[in-house]
DNA sequence: CTTGCTCATTTTGTATGCGAACTCTGCTTA
DNA sequence: TAAGCAGAGTTCGCATACAAAATGAGCAAG
């Protein structure tokens, strides 16, 4: 029983995390790319890091699973999810379906303080990339396809866009080629500029361009696993523990 | 300590349900507008209708409000969902965006078998209709638009949107205008008749104009609520309670 | 050297108990 | 008559306790 390791919520030092507190921590840790496919979540550690019991962090961990951040194993556990390739494939179409059309709509109905925003934003990414702050690269370009959402004005887009990129995240860290490079630092400029120009149809494209190359970046492909070579089959694991 | 009203899981007479049993059997009961928005969902009440602890449901009822079926007031407890009317324009937002793509997609992919199953469900609302039976063609009318995500076989696209018609069932129960009528009758018709063409532009434009519908059917204008006579504020409720 | 078994340890799943917050009812007081 | 207060009763929030399941180490047998 020794002292909290992480400290509480926000707002106040001493006041015990609530389970959302807990949710939200573990979720921006996915963002982060900080928590991998797999990565197992035991219930008394967590406990003890938050300082409260596992019953809040149980509450979280249902949570999670409820969000498709999370699975869980009968009498085995919760771990981070760790999303088949089939379910990739589900998450990117819906994405291609859902995006573009918002930055049509942006296009179309922004203000001058919704572009003030989205350029703000772009500058940041510049800085990190030319920075080489890889994991702030990371973040932000993460986090521009959350600001549209926000400037829409749609909370629930919002939350769903949020939960859509954290299983981004971890389809990336799963299936990501290994000779990926990150996002062509121009695409989220060009949608800026489409967006700046009332342009709904070129944001559209853009925006459908944009999430072809992130797609293209991950091997999605069904292999026949007809290896019965063992030692072949398995000298290479896919990519599920931690470096 | 009576028996448990309600049997456990659809398995097994005996065992115990599952909190994803009890979370279940409460979404579905939103989808059938048995359940009000507001409806007080009291811990100890669903425990013992259940056969389970409190524990139990408590998990149930935090992936409820994490899904936003249902709300918590701080010591308060939980109840289902009332969304509001900004809540509820976002709701038909984001169905007016995603839909009419995914009708458009299944159009222009459909099989034989596809089709088969669309008509045997078109069969089934018209029986209902003519048969005066009115919550089986609720329900049915709901399950039209979850047969579209099925159908295009994106688990992902299928359970959010199984997630939005529950809410969509709490604001019509909120919102519906006095006088509404059911869906229109041929509106589902058309848009299987445009999948059936393998007219996607087509599909989607008759999806599009039947979320119209559903809007029109609401009343979602922002009143101003600078009503200071009580009498004729509360006089009439805003349909809160079970009738 | 490998395979199979047993037992201690760890981890999860569920129930229960206790304290805190809220609601409701009835009494007091102006 | 209406407002305010106090008490009991109810409901929720959380931690703890215990039972069931799985993991891993160690040992014995083939």
């Amino acid at each position: 029983m020794s002292k909290p390791i992480l400290t509480g919520s926000q707002r106040h030092e001493g006041a015990a995390p609530s389970d959302q507190d807990i949710y939200d921590r573990i979720f921006e840790a996915v963002l982060d790319r900080r928590l991998r496919p797999g990565a197992h979540l035991r219930e008394a550690s967590l406990a003890e890091m938050f300082g409260v019991s596992r019953t809040k962090v149980r509450q979280a961990l249902g949570k999670l699973i409820q969000a498709g951040i999370a699975e869980q194993r009968p009498n085995r556990g919760t771990a981070v999810a760790a999303p088949t390739k089939q379910q990739t494939r589900e998450l990117l179409d819906l994405r291609a379906i859902l995006e573009p059309a918002l930055a049509s709509d942006l296009a179309q109905r922004r203000s001058p303080a919704h572009l003030e925003r989205l350029r703000r934003h772009i500058a940041r990414e510049d800085a990190a990339r030319s920075g080489e702050q890889n994991a702030d690269l990371i973040r932000l370009t993460g986090e521009f396809h959350l600001l549209l959402a926000e400037l829409l004005g749609n909370g629930l887009i919002h939350t769903l866009l949020t939960g859509l990129e954290a299983k981004t995240c971890l389809s990336i860290l799963s299936y990501a080629r290994p000779d990926n490079c990150a996002c062509l630092p121009h695409e989220h400029r060009d949608i800026l500029d489409a967006i700046a120009d009332r342009d709904g149809d070129r944001a559209r494209r853009h925006m459908a361009l944009h999430l072809e190359h992130v797609r293209a970046e991950l091997d999605l492909e069904e292999r026949a696993p007809d290896v019965f070579d063992l030692t072949a089959a398995l000298a290479v694991p896919p990519r599920r523990r931690a470096r």
